[in-house]
DNA sequence: GCGACAG
DNA sequence: ATCTTGTCGC
């Protein structure tokens, strides 16, 4: 079936993905990084995205899309994943803008049961770092998680610890953090708590999600920078 | 076999 | 994700 195929391109891309031993926290910190979201309207996808840059204004993207396949757990990449890179694209041809060295996605990394959510793939094809930042976790965990911010606990698979359950804001539920290609989970870890906010979700990633909602509306934005159409690659 | 299951 | 107002609790 149809399905089984996507599953087992699932597992072959699995085998590409790098998750580096070292640190780059610095040079991380000092890039601009993009935070990507999605909103739809029947197969109309809308893209916002918050493109972050040392001691300077955020940058508001907006741009719309085709979704790719209908809503699969497990096979979301292949939902997202298409007008997350043809957006994303777009961002780097724009020769106004900064090239982010980095890209949060609202999804999951390699926290997942073939090690290929959202994040992981648009790292591999783009061959860029990504971290995916989930609200809900498709892996089981377990433990007391700690009420204050910056408390973990692991998501395992197989014996390997591929993600954790991250407390962002101190008696709040948690956030599901994972890498998805080119960094490492304590990268991760330490980028997701360096980002600017006061709520379960960094500011960054509700400005995402709060621009594809207005474009989503066809709303009149200002100081937004619409991409227009991008063209979702199957 | 059944239920769960990122957005 | 989306359909959608008020409402309960800190
Ligand atoms: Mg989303």
């Amino acid at each position: 079936m149809f399905i089984q195929k996507l599953h087992k391109l699932q597992a072959q891309w699995a085998k590409e993905v790098v998750i580096p031993q070292e640190s780059r926290l610095t040079y991380f910190l000092s890039r601009p990084m993009l935070v990507l979201d999605i909103q739809y309207e029947g197969e109309k996808a809308y893209l916002g995205a918050s493109l972050l840059s040392p001691n300077q204004a955020p940058i508001d993207l907006i741009g719309q899309s085709q979704a790719g396949l209908a809503y699969i757990p497990g096979l979301f990449c292949f939902r997202e994943g298409p007008p997350l890179l043809a957006f994303v694209k777009k961002i780097f041809q724009h020769k106004a803008l900064p090239r982010p060295a980095l890209l949060i996605i609202d999804g999951h990394g390699i926290a997942h049961p073939q090690k290929l959510g959202v994040a992981t793939w648009l790292g591999l094809r783009l061959q860029i770092p990504t971290i995916g930042c989930a609200k809900r976790s498709l892996l089981p965990y377990h433990g007391e998680l700690g009420e204050e911010r910056g408390s973990t606990l692991p998501v395992m698979l197989q014996g390997e610890q591929v993600g954790e359950v991250l407390r962002t804001q101190e008696g709040i539920n948690p956030l599901f953090v994972s890498a998805g290609h080119l960094i490492h989970l304590e990268d991760a870890h330490q980028i997701m708590l360096y980002l600017p906010g006061a709520y379960r979700l960094p500011d960054a990633l509700r400005q995402a999600d709060q621009l594809a909602r207005a474009a989503a509306r066809k709303e009149r934005l200002e100081r937004v920078i619409s991409l227009g159409e991008c063209e979702a690659e199957f």
